[in-house]
DNA sequence: TTGCACCTTAGAATGATTCCAATTTGTTGC
DNA sequence: GCAACAAATTGGAATCATTCTAAGGTGCAA
């Protein structure tokens, strides 16, 4: 058995949610929500892996991309990609879009009014339609310290 | 008109835009263009190779593939991404958006109102600076045979 | 007609992700 | 408590799109 090193950072909802589809709470499962949910910059699988590691260190990278798989499927995560770079993960399930930084390479959220993403499915011509819209912007976003 | 196997089949700008750029117009780079120009349904690297190879039997998929990246960059043609799926090419220049048939895995091509784009990166906070934006539909588009 | 820069080519290499078969773990009914 | 069964995890192999590399063509310019 193993002893409660780690008690949940994160809101009691996973393991509802979990439940819900049928899934089980496992450590891995709520070590790589933890994680998402500490750092929001939007990592892929790889660098969840290297933030869960410290903590679990018996934890393998195919069991890193099945959490968020599990997570994403559950509707607790977002998965992000931009241009044929790795998937990116992101909990925050509010709609918005992601701005790419071209010099950095971070990927930020952006808010945007609501009503932005209902005014641009009912510019889809008659015939489509669209259960999910995705914005994402790139350019140069000035740091706060400029 | 039989006798010219491959006449130019695309506007007289490619040779022209590959100059502007220090390139040389080939018969590999003219035939996957026209290949795009000639079935806009936004074919993968792969299936331009299929559709070029019976014109120019010796041609490489990594030849394709150089073409591609080549036309990309002189701005005759659009790379398109979706959902870490091969990358997609469109000669479509006019902005516009993609909606992804989620049954028929197809990509549709959606002109917008001009105004949305400009609309939609000035409602980005202060201190973002787009230089493009993307947007993606996902969901069902009634054939027109329905 | 030689030099040189650009192109193409085949195949090897890369990188992200998925698949697989073998444990391990958790749960349930007894 | 414990066998039986399902769900999860694991390491490594496999896959897929793409890029790299080294070698050989091509064509214009001097």
């Amino acid at each position: 058995m193993a002893t409660a090193t780690q008690s949940p950072r994160h809101p009691a909802g996973l393991a509802q949610k979990l439940a819900d589809s049928g899934l089980r709470s496992t450590p891995q499962r709520e070590l790589v929500y933890d994680v998402l949910l500490n750092k929001r910059d939007h990592p892929t699988a790889d660098e969840v892996f290297a933030r869960v590691k410290p903590e679990l260190p018996g934890i393998s990278l195919a069991t890193v991309y099945n959490c968020l798989e599990t997570l994403v499927q559950c509707d607790l995560v977002r998965a992000v990609n931009f241009e044929r770079g790795p998937t990116r993960y992101c909990p925050n399930l509010r709609p918005h879009a992601h701005f790419h930084d071209e010099v950095t390479g971070q990927t930020h959220d952006v808010d945007l009014p609501e009503t932005l993403f209902s005014k641009l499915k009912s510019e889809l011509p008659a015939g489509f339609d669209a259960n999910a819209v995705e914005i994402t912007f790139r350019g140069k976003a000035k740091s706060c310290a400029n």
